[in-house]
DNA sequence: TTGTATGCGTTATCAT
DNA sequence: ATGATAACGCATACAA
């Protein structure tokens, strides 16, 4: 009646193949028995088409090969493409990943408390929460964002991208450039491109302004920033350093509408180096995250035993890409 | 000793409560207990700061209140919203999702696999291997292609918007129009974008050629395609459908690097409904899938107890939105 | 109404 | 080397 209608378990196994439960066990984990066990036992794996249920090894072993990633969603690409590498990155060691998704930040501690009652064995985190709790026994790696000293973060070098923005602006011939920032006023690393863009105009002598705008107030503020800075349908910027690339985006748009040129009129270089499809060409110029290598970098840490061994925060290198909003090779 | 360092149980909970085991237990699921009793046991809960242990749940229940989605990535804009709708789907219903990103279809299998052995309560997939394996005991759900009677697909009404972007370039005043497809050749519901499209030209007296390629086929097939339509720096066609907006976003610039303007000489509609950021316009004219609706009704699908009640393909209304590489108001 | 005991599927510690 | 048995944390049928 039951061995009919639910799935097989090993003591199935054991009886199918007329051996003992441990026996099984054995054969199962790759623990050497008999060879004629090890036959007898694999063909009835085989014959009643049994699998491992994994939540009783994770009752026994409270080890789950499970770890959660908290992301605000996965719809916006930079996002999406970090969901996609961090999989990646867990397959490779046979980890399974939860995605939890936190359209607001209330359901970050919500999700928090769910992956623990889950009991993921790590947590790999990209949250705006400033005040989460997160247990000391689960362990947790942050994302773009510092969450005390027993947290490690994992980010972008945020400062060398805003850097070498500068620079590259400098590079391609501009003298007079603008920053343009909008997005959480949290105390986060992506907010150290604006020390860094300024600390590159300083070097490199350009001369700079910045507009910033924190997360609620409209776009139209920047269209306003802009339309003062035009005289004579000039305007005053050859350059424009902005936050992220959706804002490059924005921003490159705008600045056709007040028929401005790019990257003839003014060049314009965005942050994180999205493209709209996988394999097509960057949407601007931009400074582009290693995606890849933050996710590698993410998983290492959460997964590695030696505690002690955990930096609190690790700045991985970016690059500039031209993406069609800056004039390479034509100076 | 243990109980200092590992998480607390509901044994620990009954202990400082002084209650019996049980009594947590009714207490934790919302079942009625004597008041002081409960009292007592929340105190504890929250003094200890305890949390049910799920995979001990689902170990005795036989549920887990997870989902597995199979998809091949997150990284492309139709899967990562495709995953975030999902994702908040189940949510409301609280369930968790693993998510699996497919990257070739041998894990498909392994992955399917892997879920089973997690014991999930389910599975949502966008896969390609044709020759899956689905255990009758797993409960799945397909998205795009049909994988027999009992398991159900849920798709866009791919030949109606298929037919749609025929009868919105016949509305738009073409009169000479292409098809253009790569992609997988399997018989999916994707697929069945082509016949709506000639059903529509033939229906609104539109002259049509195709061009289709299969996956691995250069794009350059396209390219030669478009030249050889193109006489004195005129392209024979006015209009062109492409069966997806990726696609739609390759030709587009193909078209412009043939000097071909784009929708003044030639208006083009793809499919999907991709953005580049969240809010942000639609890369081309489109027919837009209604993810949101297809994520829900996948969700609904599977946890659905009346497995009687389940039809074979659900097909969702699609809609057309312009998206500046169509001519609108301009006829 | 509250407490006790058993079993879920697995692993590991024992004797054998 | 193999087989029996306890334990993981929880839910529940049953006894009190």
């Amino acid at each position: 009646m039951k061995s009919e209608h639910s799935v097989p378990t090993m003591k199935d196994v054991a009886r199918e193949a007329g051996v003992a439960l441990g026996t099984v066990s054995k054969v199962v984990n790759g623990i050497p028995v008999g060879e004629s066990y090890r036959l007898r036992v694999e063909e009835a794996i085989k014959k009643l088409n049994y699998q491992v249920n994994s939540y009783a090894q994770g009752l026994k072993a409270n080890k789950t090969y499970t770890v959660a990633l908290l992301l605000p969603n996965t719809e916006d690409p930079f996002f999406a493409s970090l969901a996609y590498h961090i999989n990646l990155s867990l397959l490779k060691r046979r980890y399974r990943m939860l995605l939890c998704c936190t359209v607001n930040s209330d359901q970050e501690q919500e999700y928090i408390t769910m992956a623990q009652q889950n009991k993921v064995d790590g947590i790999i985190g990209l949250t705006y929460n400033p005040n989460l709790q997160i247990e000391e026994n689960t362990p947790f790696v942050a994302i773009d964002r510092s969450m005390g000293s027993k947290i490690p973060c994992v980010a972008s070098d945020n400062f060398a991208g805003g850097q070498l923005a500068a620079e590259k602006l400098a590079d391609l011939g501009c003298t007079n450039v603008a920053f343009l920032r909008i997005g959480s006023s949290l105390d986060n690393e992506p907010n150290k491109r604006k020390a860094g863009f300024e600390n590159g105009c300083l070097s490199r002598g350009l001369s700079y302004k910045m507009k910033i705008l924190n997360d609620g107030e409209p776009f139209e503020e920047f269209t306003r920033f802009l339309s003062e800075h035009i005289h004579d349908g000039r305007l005053s910027f050859d350059g424009i350093f902005c936050v992220t690339d959706r804002l490059a985006y924005l921003i490159i748009k705008t600045l056709r509408q007040l028929n401005l040129r790019v990257p003839e009129d003014v060049q314009v270089i965005g942050f994180d180096g999205i493209r709209v499809f996988p394999g097509a060409e960057h949407v601007c110029s931009t400074i582009v995250q290693p995606v890849p290598e933050i996710a590698e970098m993410c998983v290492n840490l959460l997964l590695q035993e030696n505690i002690s061994a955990k930096p609190p925060l690790v700045c991985l290198p970016v690059t500039y890409v031209s993406g069609g909003t800056t004039r390479e090779g034509e100076i």
